[in-house]
DNA sequence: TCTGCATGAAAAA
DNA sequence: TTTTCCTGCAGAG
């Protein structure tokens, strides 16, 4: 679940659910047992995302100034937030974090991190992403810059934090298909002209991504006629559909693995040149 | 019920 | 390059 666009609308949620709420920090697991007490009582300011990453402002009651604790969040593979109205359940099992405020609660279960943080620390973080696409402001002849001084296949590229930050697994596999970009190219031989195209394409799957919870790049063309919902497997063209036809010209989808995640693609479509 | 794998990334070696 | 973190789920049995 946790790419970027998991993160972007998990702070959209948290802000319209908590944001100017005084709420209540538990972390009934123990684990997160200090940082909970520190929260609890205060209200959430502001809540953003970076990437892959969250974080929550809080602040004395009635101070929209924040300058209270600091929260940041990565989910790594496993972690998730279930969110609710009304009464939250009786915790069970591993719940690190459970926040609760405005009549609605959320529970954090298995995140990479959890941790109160100081602005240096977040500033420190900061410096080490690349652009995001869900940011407005973000500039991707940055990541061009990485990538065209690189010999590292662009695959590779593309899921490093530092070149580009909120693409995963999924992201990675199904931009480099949308633009017949073979995976063992080395990212300085990606012309720039295609760069931008790649960069406005992400922008556009990674907003819908934001949008529906969900990642979907396969073109109204490129999908079963008469179709609504779409399944998993039938919302992208590569990922994790190794062996079966490509959707495009019926090879078989390719995997291999790239630096240590598995990577799919089209051998036909996305030929060496 | 059991097993392996997974949309991540840091630390260890 | 491998291990670790530590959860949920799909598929096998």
């Amino acid at each position: 679940m946790p790419e970027g666009h998991t993160l972007h609308r998990l702070a959209r949620e948290h802000q319209r659910l908590f944001g100017g709420e005084v709420v209540h920090a538990a972390s009934p697991q123990g684990r997160f047992a200090a940082g909970a007490s520190a929260i609890d009582g205060t209200e959430l300011v502001r809540a953003e995302a970076y990437g892959k990453h969250l974080f929550h402002h809080y602040g004395a009651p009635g101070n929209p100034s924040g300058g209270g604790p600091l929260l940041h969040i990565h989910l790594g593979l496993y972690g998730k937030f279930t969110t609710g109205a009304g009464e939250p359940p009786e915790p069970r099992g591993a719940l690190r974090l459970r926040l609760a405020g405005g009549g609605h609660w959320t529970d954090l279960r298995g995140p990479t991190a959890c941790e109160l943080v100081d602005e240096d620390a977040v500033a420190a973080l900061l410096g080490r992403l690349g652009p995001d696409p869900l940011h407005a402001r973000s500039d991707p002849a940055r990541a061009f810059q990485k990538l065209h001084r690189s010999r590292t296949p662009v695959a590779a590229l593309l899921m490093d934090q530092s070149v580009v930050a909120g693409i995963g697994n999924v992201y990675r596999a199904e931009l480099l298909f949308r633009h017949r970009l073979d995976p063992m190219r080395p990212g300085r031989s990606v012309p720039a002209e295609l760069w931008d195209a790649m960069w406005a394409d992400l922008v556009t799957l990674m907003r819908a991504g934001v949008r529906s919870g969900r990642i979907v790049t396969v073109r109204e063309e490129d999908r079963p006629p008469g179709k609504r919902r779409l399944t998993r497997e039938e919302a992208v063209y590569v990922y994790r559909r190794t062996g079966l036809p490509c959707r495009v010209c019926g090879t078989p989808v390719r995997t291999a693995v790239l630096v240590g995640r598995n990577l799919f693609w089209c051998p036909r479509c996305q030929a060496p040149e």
